[in-house]
DNA sequence: ATAGGGTTAG
């Protein structure tokens, strides 16, 4: 070869060995030889300006190309499109913005390559306002421009914008790309607009990217986040061999639909198809597990996870804090909190999430809370939710509304899901008030917002308060879910409205939400509390294949309240042969059952199975029905041997309820013993004098009466006024004694009248003895003739169908006398009455009570 | 270019 060849003044010599150096990656070289060259053309600027941004990120790009511009280069489409690149490179605004002043002047917008870097530039930049300009300026577009402008859209938030552009990008001639595709199905799965993203969908298969594994991934995703996970699975089923990306596709897929089984079902098929997880299949998985309530599978992906060492990465190991604190394993979750080097704020929120049903130091999420500030964290709209649900759980409003402070001065109170947790403490904390004040200053309030508040009005005893909501919720266009339904039904459980529940059952059953495992046990509970048993009956022989055991306590515990004491422990066999474990709760029932319908044999054997068969700790409660199943059956002596034997200290209700015996059986003695511990635990109760001046009064001992009401009104102790109600048509009719106020007053007094001619007839004498006044005879008969149990029956005989059941409630103990009395009217006028007292249900029929006269 | 972890009511 002759050297003459080689002439050192051909430029494009230079520029080769330039070009041939940054290409293979040797950006140093190529600037030595850049350095001495003898004339710089703007060919070899454009090579060095482009390997800059593949070397050094493009800062030294910018510096090169103004250099150019000091040596008046004039510059080219192609040296242009390069130092955008380094513009986008390092997010410079400035530099774009000078950079486009010069495309401008030199007419190079029509440059496509030009003018797709500029907004490439703008967008990156994130001036899509100045990228938007650009493109529309531009004469012509390609995909890459078009694309530059979508992921500006897209990175800025404007889901809207980028489908408007695609919509009229469609509609024109521009190619579309999977780039431009996979941005439009990002953006549709964000919007959850499922229509358009199915018009990619189809589009994709048109231009034939249907098997392409990366579109794919975006399609499962799309339709994932659309919420048609049976679609995601279509797409996904068409591909061969999927790769990791789209595994975890589909496996997030099924945890977003809720089909958790199925997420890790399809975990362990990938795995068994040799691909290796990584680690957001395994965060995923491990979410999925948590919500499956499958502590042994879960148990075995950290196994796997420890041995392929993911523990140490903060998405995994964060939703194995998730997962071991939703089971309640709280020193499990701790222990994956501290096998991390480096925990972040979710490291903090999923341990706090856990940290809401405990009680006791240990188990407190106030001092998760404040540890968590102390190592310098700040917490988010996560943390207060947490902290929040923590306090709500620990009656802790002090802190709850110390908390509240931090939310506004964060400036989060906003948030939905915040509000609806403050709401919620403050409600469950005795803030009500407070809780009210918030909730009426939303200006959105969503189905949360209302059940949080109407739940907050039911467990308050303010039913009627909650139902009031339930029809606001309704006016506004709010739809009632499963939860909201639960709680109404409790709320028409609490004031015993049948009409209302009975509307609200069949305003689920339109929703489809009756069987729902909640809604369910509120409507047996409903129907049991507003005295309808046949149609508790009927909702739970619907709910056959899905009985919880809440559900199983609610019937058992129903049929006990009403006495029927058989049904109760049939429906308790029915359980044990189902194979479902009963708790405390379903002894409660048991036992009350055996003791509202005296069958004694049955509850000592209940009794001592629950410790030696089911290995539960009898409570108090189980020994205060115990004690009430003695006293029924007038067994006093046991009745006391049974109270110094037992291992728990009487309370409050123990000895009300061995009062109630004495009452009953005439045990003086022993009630003053009772009505004494009564008084020392708390001497305002009410309920303790008036038993036990009743009981003076049965013996006419009207001298201890008066001492007793005496030392009542010493103590400031007032008696709770009797009142009865009855509901006729939706409407609340109440009643005291001897009242005199409802309109129809005169057509009750009339029926009381010709119902007394009838029971002097069926020879009946009121006993004198049940009133318990210090007057005549003939005065204790009369006022006995008045009381507001009859009065509530009485109109409810005026007004209501004939042979239809008529229900009265009463919030104190049923009157002897009322209750012969009750006895005969239901013969006299073939008529079953439902009454209930503030113990029991009382049905009349045919002369008879159901109690057994006890009660 | 595509996938992941923390939140509310019965």
């Amino acid at each position: 070869m002759s050297k003459e060849y080689v002439n050192l003044d051909d430029s494009h010599l230079w520029d080769s060995f330039i070009n041939m150096y940054v290409k293979c990656g040797s950006f140093f070289y190529a600037r030595k030889l850049f350095d001495v060259m003898p004339r710089r053309d703007v060919v070899a600027w454009t090579a060095l300006i482009a390997g800059s941004v593949r070397e050094m990120g493009g800062k030294d790009g910018l510096f090169l190309f103004s250099d150019m511009r000091r040596e008046s280069v004039c510059p080219n489409g192609f040296v242009l499109s390069a130092v955008l690149k380094a513009c986008a490179a390092c997010l410079d605004r400035r530099f774009t913005s000078q950079v486009h002043a010069e495309v401008i002047k030199l007419g190079f917008l029509c440059d496509l390559f030009v003018g797709s870097g500029l907004v490439d530039a703008y967008s990156k930049c994130g001036e899509v306002g100045l990228a938007k300009r650009v493109f529309f300026d531009m004469p012509d577009h390609n995909s890459v421009s078009l694309n530059a402008l979508l992921n500006g859209y897209a990175s800025s938030g404007d889901e809207r914008e980028v489908l408007e552009l695609f919509r009229v990008i469609t509609e024109s001639e521009v190619r579309l790309s999977k780039f431009t595709l996979s941005t439009v199905l990002k953006c549709c799965g964000s919007l959850g607009a499922m229509k358009e993203g199915r018009v990619v969908h189809g589009l994709a298969i048109k231009i034939g990217l249907e098997l392409d594994m990366v579109l794919s991934s975006c399609l499962v995703d799309m339709y994932s986040k659309c919420g048609d996970s049976d679609s995601a699975n279509g797409v996904f089923e068409r591909i061969r061999r999927p790769d990791v990306v789209l595994w975890t596709s589909m496996i997030s897929c099924f945890d977003r639909g809720r089909r958790f089984w199925e997420a890790c079902k399809l975990f362990m098929n990938m795995c068994s198809m040799g691909i290796m997880p990584n680690e957001f299949t395994l965060a995923t998985v491990v979410s999925s597990a948590s919500e499956l309530g499958d502590l042994v599978f879960g148990k075995s992906v950290h196994g796997y996870i420890l041995k392929q060492g993911f523990e140490k990465d903060n998405s995994v190991a964060n939703s194995l804090i998730m997962m071991y604190m939703s089971f309640g394993a709280v020193e499990d979750g701790c222990k994956a909190f501290d096998a991390l080097d480096d925990q972040d704020t979710i490291s903090w929120n999923a341990l706090l999430s856990g940290f809401h049903n405990g009680e006791g130091n240990s188990k407190d999420g106030r001092k998760i809370f404040v540890k968590m500030l102390d190592r310098g964290f700040k917490p988010n709209k996560y943390t207060f939710i947490s902290v929040l649900r923590s306090c709500t759980s620990l009656g802790a409003v002090d802190f709850g509304s110390q908390i509240h402070t931090h939310i506004v001065k964060n400036d989060i109170q906003r948030d939905e899901f915040v509000t609806t947790a403050l709401i919620d403490m403050y409600a469950k904390c005795n803030s009500l008030q407070s809780a009210v004040l918030i909730f009426e200053k939303l200006n959105l309030r969503d189905v949360f917002a209302w059940t949080v508040i109407i739940s907050g009005y039911t467990q308050t005893d303010k039913g009627e308060d909650a139902l009031k909501c339930f029809r606001r919720m309704h006016h506004e266009g709010i739809k009632p879910n499963e939860f909201t339904f639960a709680s109404c039904l409790s709320a028409c459980s609490s004031i015993s409205s049948l009409e209302t529940g009975r509307q609200i059952h069949s305003r689920a059953i339109k929703a489809g939400l009756s069987h729902d495992a909640f809604v369910e046990s509120a409507l047996v509970d409903m129907y049991t509390k507003c005295g309808c048993l046949e149609d508790a009956e009927v909702v739970f022989g619907i709910s056959a294949w899905s009985r919880d055991l809440v559900l199983w306590n609610t019937m058992i515990c129903g049929y006990s309240h009403h006495g029927y004491g058989e049904k109760s422990l049939a429906t308790f066999q029915n359980l044990i042969d189902k194979g479902v474990k009963p708790d405390e709760v379903t002894f409660v029932g048991v036992l009350s059952a055996c003791s509202h319908a005296g069958l004694i044999d049955d509850g000592w054997r209940h009794f001592n199975s629950l410790r030696d068969v089911y290995g539960i700790t009898p409570t108090i409660v189980h020994h205060a029905c115990m004690v009430d199943l003695l006293g029924r059956v007038g067994d006093l002596n046991h009745m006391e041997q049974f109270l110094t034997e037992m291992n728990v200290v009487p309370d409050a209700l123990i000895w009300q309820t061995v009062l109630g015996a004495c009452r009953v059986h005439g045990n003086i003695k022993l009630a003053e013993r009772a009505a004494d511990k009564l008084l020392e635990l708390d001497p305002h109760m009410d309920s303790a004098y008036i038993l036990l001046s009743n009981i003076y009064a049965l013996k006419g001992r009207w001298h201890d009466v008066a001492r007793v009401r005496r030392s009542m009104t010493h103590q400031g102790v007032k008696k709770e006024p009797g009142c009865s109600w009855i509901e006729v048509d939706g409407d609340v009719h109440v009643f005291v004694s001897k009242d005199g106020s409802h309109p129809r007053a005169h057509d009750i007094y009339h029926k009381l009248e010709e119902l007394r001619e009838k029971l002097d007839l069926a020879g009946y004498v009121p006993n004198a003895g049940h009133a318990l006044l210090d007057v005549s005879d003939d005065e204790k008969r009369e006022s006995l003739l008045y009381h507001s149990e009859r009065l509530a029956l009485a109109y409810g005989l005026i007004c209501s169908k004939p042979n239809k059941p008529i229900r009265v409630f009463k919030n104190l103990r049923t009157c002897g006398d009322c209750h012969e009395a009750i006895k005969l009217i239901s013969k006299i006028e073939e008529r079953e009455f439902i009454v209930r007292d503030v113990s029991r249900f009382h049905h009349f029929r045919n002369g008879s009570c159901s109690c057994q006269d006890y009660w």
